[in-house]
DNA sequence: TATTGTTATACTCTATAACTATA
DNA sequence: TATAGTTATAGAGTATAACAATA
């Protein structure tokens, strides 16, 4: 069992007595730490945005799912967001406890359900879609034109 | 209530009867959904590599904490992870079953917990961490050095 | 007084399996 | 037979509040 070099053979217990700050290892110099700090902070920002507005970010991509394709059935809200048919019963469940979504009798097979925001839900949405974009307005302006067409050409490159 | 022209005022019901792509609104052009999405893709590579030995990504950074700041206590893991005290107890509870880490009484405070990794973790550690820095090779492959290095201060700087 | 770890409890998110009503 | 939605149930993962031991 030979001991890596970067893990110090015999190093004194961390913590001897008072707060040392933690070493975080290798995972500091990966590329996908670099990416999930940046993620990180928009996504921090783009949840304070809509706590505000007593919903979480997937909630969000929820309700602008809905909005934008009115009278979807559960079963391919599951697939869209890879949510198993029961979660997304209860998810329509508590958006319908608060008003902001309807089960309306699909016209094309009885078995389904067509969902649609209620005026309540339409009005939320209206209020967030702006400030989502202004959102994005003001993390873009930390870029030029140029870096921010670089920077979505590799990120698409690690995307694969 | 004046509509935006990106959301097509009297559009018909989306799945009229069978099968349309889902429209998914403004999120594709937002800069933070190519960031999730190459994070995603990063991540789910990741994921792959650390379930084949049973654990998940998030474990593997508890376990890496321990291993890289061993006889740390409950209370620092939780600030590290922004975790509450009780939601590490859980979390070291499983880890002890598994045998993973061990619980000694500190030397300096009674109250606390040094915690380690077992010989059976640190050897967990010691396969993982080669594979995790070949994933890391491998991610990084894709970009040149300088693309490498233009897209960490890209994101950096979205970081602030 | 404050902190460390624990317990009891609860809420969210998720999934599996069995069911019904349709297709 | 297969699919859409539901229910019952269960397992993570998380948190709050109250507590004992210790600082």
């Amino acid at each position: 069992m030979s001991r890596s070099s970067t893990t110090s053979p015999a190093r004194m217990d961390a913590h001897l007595h008072r707060r040392a700050k933690l070493q975080n290892g290798l995972l500091p110099g990966l590329i996908g730490s670099h990416l999930r700090r940046a993620e990180t902070a928009v996504f921090e920002r783009f949840q304070r945005i809509v706590a505000d507005f007593g919903i979480t970010p997937s909630e969000f991509g929820v309700l602008l799912l809905i909005h934008e394709n009115a009278g979807l059935n559960q079963s391919d809200l599951g697939k869209a967001i890879r949510a198993d048919r029961s979660t997304v019963v209860a998810l329509i469940d508590r958006f319908e406890e608060r008003k902001l979504v309807t089960r309306d009798p699909s016209p094309f097979d009885r078995r389904s359900h067509a969902l649609r925001l209620t005026p309540a839900g339409e009005e939320l949405m209206s209020d967030l879609i702006p400030l989502v974009k202004e959102h994005e307005r003001s993390i873009a302006s930390k870029l030029t034109r140029e870096e921010q067409a670089q920077l979505i050409e590799l990120l698409a490159r690690l995307a694969n």
